[in-house]
DNA sequence: CGGCCCTTTGACGATAATCAACGGGAGTGG
DNA sequence: CCACTCCCGTTGATTATCGTCAAAGGGCCG
């Protein structure tokens, strides 16, 4: 793991903008108090930046602290007992991860880089004071968890219900929504992860992986080369995933 | 659902034992303030009683408070836009269940009984208050989403990476442990749920999970009779589900 | 007693896994 | 600069697990 120093300037100096590592990386409403956002931003530790490759965190190690990706990707992944690994999420900008660690002051999962990746650490003893102090705070970090657990719930169905087609659109129409809510193009960006951690993540093979995504590019649903993506047709995708237009 | 006049004893009526209504009923600690306790149970309501088939509480419905399970069984399961059924979760006594509602102010489940069962009704907004004044009940309560969170990558593994027969294990293993953990004989217990939810659950079909019953029993690693069961050989049960011993 | 639902069992088929081979790009070393 | 290797991804052939379709048994309730 190695620090920046880019991240020196953020998010206590704030000659940069700095948006995803302050309020925003939890997605708070923006209409606070100022005094509020000061305590909060007092809490929220110089960023780090990683390497791809880089371990964020690791499965077992002592839990401390949540994190909030400012830039890049994160992948986190479990192993279980009997030595099997099963991805269990990608992290991408604005989004909150290690909160898996919180129940058993242990994190449950291994966090590595994708890509060169930039993330705010978020102590949880520093969290969880604050939180009772600030209610909307307190609140705000209840519904970042309950969301990870309806999302962990709709992987669940996604994987036991669905076939490789309808997996991996909605993978590729869940990837686009969250680029899109980032200002950024919804119908063309990059995979910053394996086809093999794409399998991983859906339950299927590296080789089911790679002959769904030409069965979409024949059916011009989308255009794949190698880590570039584009929708082509994002109705007709919805319909292979089977989500409303 | 009905109001079970049994439970009108309960938890402010103390002629009953009531512990998993109680604080018990979140797995807290024993060593408590007492008067922190009393706080804590002036926020439970009564519990509520309700008949097999009972619905708890609706998906889209209004979230207003988290239950925990004193007494049977129920039954949790999210239908998605496709119409798509999955069930997310069985809660037995002294687990908390409709902490998926947070993050959305509506409940992202339907959760119904699948036996005469006795639950407690937690108003989230007094939770959430009291949690602000009682740093372990924050605490708790974090910990018990991150639980839920664990749980749901568990069940993403078990359902991406394993055979129809290391999935039964498992879940058979689990029950168990379960009861155990309630002073109940963790070899000998009835399946609360039909073929269908647990198929369900597991991402198999029901005559699938009839088939693996079978075998199970022609092994002698277990005695099934209907919804009875009865661990013959745990050991070699661990095995299958590939379980450390 | 009859009907219904849940479960079991059997036969068959389809989806995705496995096994195998190959191509291309990146990095390394001569 | 080129040859080599390694890793990643693609494609093909075959297999196996589990789903689907079908039928029948057993328990429960009206």
């Amino acid at each position: 793991m190695s620090k920046s120093t880019a991240a020196q300037s953020c998010p206590h100096n704030a000659n940069i903008s700095c948006g995803d590592c302050r309020l925003s990386s939890i997605c708070l409403p923006l209409s606070l108090d100022t005094e509020d956002i000061g305590k909060l931003d007092e809490i929220v530790k110089k960023g780090t930046q990683l390497q791809r490759g880089d371990t964020l965190y690791k499965q077992n190690g002592e839990f401390c602290s949540v994190y909030a990706v400012r830039a890049g990707a994160i992948k986190a992944y479990h192993i279980d007992s009997g030595g099997q690994e099963q991805v269990v999420g990608f992290y991408l900008p604005g989004e909150i991860l290690g909160t898996d660690g919180i129940a058993g002051h242990r994190y449950n999962n291994t966090a590595v880089a994708l890509d060169t990746t930039a993330v705010c650490e978020i102590p949880f003893s520093q969290l969880e004071q604050l939180s009772s102090e600030l209610p909307f705070l307190q609140r705000h970090f209840f519904r970042i968890m309950s969301r990870e657990i309806t999302d962990d719930q709709k992987m669940l169905t996604l994987i036991s219900k669905n076939t490789a087609d309808e997996r991996l659109a909605s993978f590729l129409i869940s990837l686009s929504a969250r680029h899109a809510q980032r200002q950024l193009s919804g119908s063309q960006f990059l995979l910053p992860m394996s086809r093999q951690d794409i399998g991983n993540f859906l339950g299927l093979t590296i080789e089911t992986v790679s002959r769904v995504f030409t069965r979409f590019r024949k059916n011009l649903l989308i255009d794949v080369d190698g880590k570039s993506v584009q929708i082509l047709n994002m109705d007709g995708l919805k319909d292979v995933a089977r989500i409303a237009r």
